[in-house]
RNA sequence: GCCUCGGUAGCUCAAUUGGCAGAGCAGUUGACUCUUAAUCAAUUGGUUGAAGGUUCAAGUCCUUCCCGGGGCACCA
């Protein structure tokens, strides 16, 4: 991003001289009639037609020009005549740059080849880009460039914008399908005095005025399950959370989740309410519940077949499935040399519990493609849930995991207040977190019995578009400030 | 934080063993009134991420740093 070169230089004496002419190309308001994909939509032939975006090629003939003009619809071609637009304003076409944008009128008319075009009779310049974008044909690969400056890779990647614009339907339709269920959307604090709900790393501010500490929220659950307590059955947020933890292909600082919470249910109804959910999704956005996964050669490199019902498996019967059906069987520290030898990286600080995690991270989950719900997790990784009432070691809720990847975690949400304080109380382990006394007084208060749930937007949609990083499907990740 | 790969013109990429930094696109000028990666002719454009070092000579080898990709660690 130098700050001159003889690329800007030209085109800063192009605006220049435009002034110089009276025209101020950013100056003038255009209101189009058409975009350009409707224009081609609903051709007549010799239709006047009001277009606006943005030159992104041109083929100058002499004494007639063609040119590609892009609004968010689509690309329209223009055709410009020196005998119809005259000497002076030929010029001013002739010399536009790609990147500028120009509002065009003209009549409809299809080539010789079969393009529908625009036969111009008037243009005015609207923005004149001083920078050149970039090139045509192969796009814009550096990935550094890309995520910097999203914008020149949504002009000049087409399949980027794609998933963007996909997203965004995702987006719409989980709100559709909650929206229909009953479900009441609502915000609550980003900003909390003790972030609970999950166990990471939080980031810090400070407020002013109040002089203490906050920190950005690491999870939606306990603010949510308050609304249950007073009465909202049915809620869901989607926003933001903040992790200060590593990045990773699977991870940016901050990423949105969907949490849901429905009273009177259990994980079984979030079991239901995710397939339903995920499934109504992909159908109307992408027409189909299988995905397809393509390397950039188009072959398809992996297959999720989302059709319900999906396996639901426990915990530990998946892991008897894939470690041994002796594992449970074993001493511990037969467990962690099993665990070795199988391949995962044990620390010496595990607890017995967390070995048999690490076997499911790092051995089992990157192997469920398909949906799958593993259910029953044991007790000490989930302090937010009940416990299961045939096996008091584990608790209600699942782990849908789909594409390799946690997409989706539920329970059944632990409502008694002593018990719940016990298990908090032993996880925070005196210094990990504090204690949020308030959400622990409103659980006292009574709350319903409910199931809930959280959905991982961005890895959902690095499922469903076949994208490999987390950084593919979120406009402006998080990079180091140059 | 650690390991590893990368950074060359506005963009996409070359550069043999350490031996004159190149091409395509974009730009500029010219030709062409149905082209579409338009075509044809000519032409401009470089602090090779930064700073040091080795060498007659460094894009290339060495050291440190910056930024990015991948992996690891961290991550209920």
């Amino acid at each position: 991003m130098d700050e001159t070169n003889t690329l800007i230089e030209q085109r800063r004496a192009k605006l220049t001289a435009l002034r110089a002419k009276g025209l101020d190309p950013f100056r003038s308001k255009f209101s189009p009639k058409d975009a350009c994909a409707g224009a081609r939509a609903n051709y007549v032939e010799g239709r006047e037609v009001w277009v606006a975006g943005r030159v992104t090629a041109h083929r100058d003939m002499g004494k007639s020009m063609f040119i590609d003009v892009r609004d968010q619809t689509g690309r329209l071609q223009v055709y410009a005549q020196k005998n119809v637009l005259g000497e002076e304003k030929f010029e001013i076409f002739r010399h536009l740059d790609l990147g500028d944008f120009i509002g065009a009128t003209g009549s409809l008319f299809t080539t010789k080849t079969g393009e529908i075009s625009v036969r111009l009779t008037s243009f005015v310049i609207l923005a004149k880009a001083l920078r050149p974008p970039p090139e045509k044909w192969h796009g814009l690969a550096d990935t550094e460039i890309r995520y910097r400056q999203r914008y020149l890779d949504l002009i000049a990647n087409p399949e980027v914008k794609e998933i963007f614009l996909k997203r965004s339907q995702i987006v719409w339709e989980i709100r559709n399908f909650l929206h229909d269920r009953g479900f009441v959307e609502v915000e609550t604090p980003m900003m909390q005095a003790i972030p609970g709900g999950a166990a990471a790393a939080p980031f810090v501010t400070h407020h002013n005025a109040l002089g203490c500490n906050f920190y950005l929220r690491i999870a939606l659950e306990l603010y949510l399950k308050r609304l249950l307590v007073g009465g909202l059955d049915k809620v869901f947020e989607m926003g933001r959370n903040f992790r200060n933890e590593g990045l990773s292909r699977k991870h940016n600082p901050e990423f949105t989740m969907l949490e849901a919470y429905q009273a009177y249910g259990d994980y079984e109804t979030m079991m239901e309410l995710i397939q339903s959910m995920i499934g109504h999704v992909a159908q109307t956005v992408l027409g189909t519940l299988v995905i397809e996964h393509k390397d950039p050669t188009g072959q398809v490199t992996r297959t999720i077949d989302l059709t319900p019902p999906w396996r639901r498996i426990k915990y530990k019967d998946l892991v008897r499935e894939r470690a041994g059906a002796d594992w449970f069987d074993l001493t511990p520290q037969a467990r962690r040399e099993r665990a070795v030898s199988l391949g995962a990286e044990i620390a010496k600080e595990y607890e017995d519990f967390e070995v048999t995690q690490a076997v499911f991270e790092k051995l089992i989950e990157p192997t469920l493609i398909n949906p799958t719900f593993v259910t029953h997790a044991p007790k000490q990784l989930i302090p937010l849930a009940k416990l299961s009432a045939d096996d008091p070691e584990t608790v209600e809720v699942f782990e849908c995991c789909i594409n390799g990847q946690e997409i989706a975690p539920a329970y059944t949400e632990q409502n008694d207040p002593i018990e719940q304080r016990e298990r908090l109380a032993h996880q925070a382990g005196g210094e990990k977190q504090k204690l949020d006394e308030d959400f622990l007084v409103a659980l006292e208060h009574g709350m319903p019995p409910a199931g809930g749930m959280g959905l991982g937007i961005d890895r959902l949609c690095m499922m469903l578009l076949g994208q490999e990083s987390i950084r593919d499907v979120i406009l402006f990740p998080q990079l180091k400030p140059r």
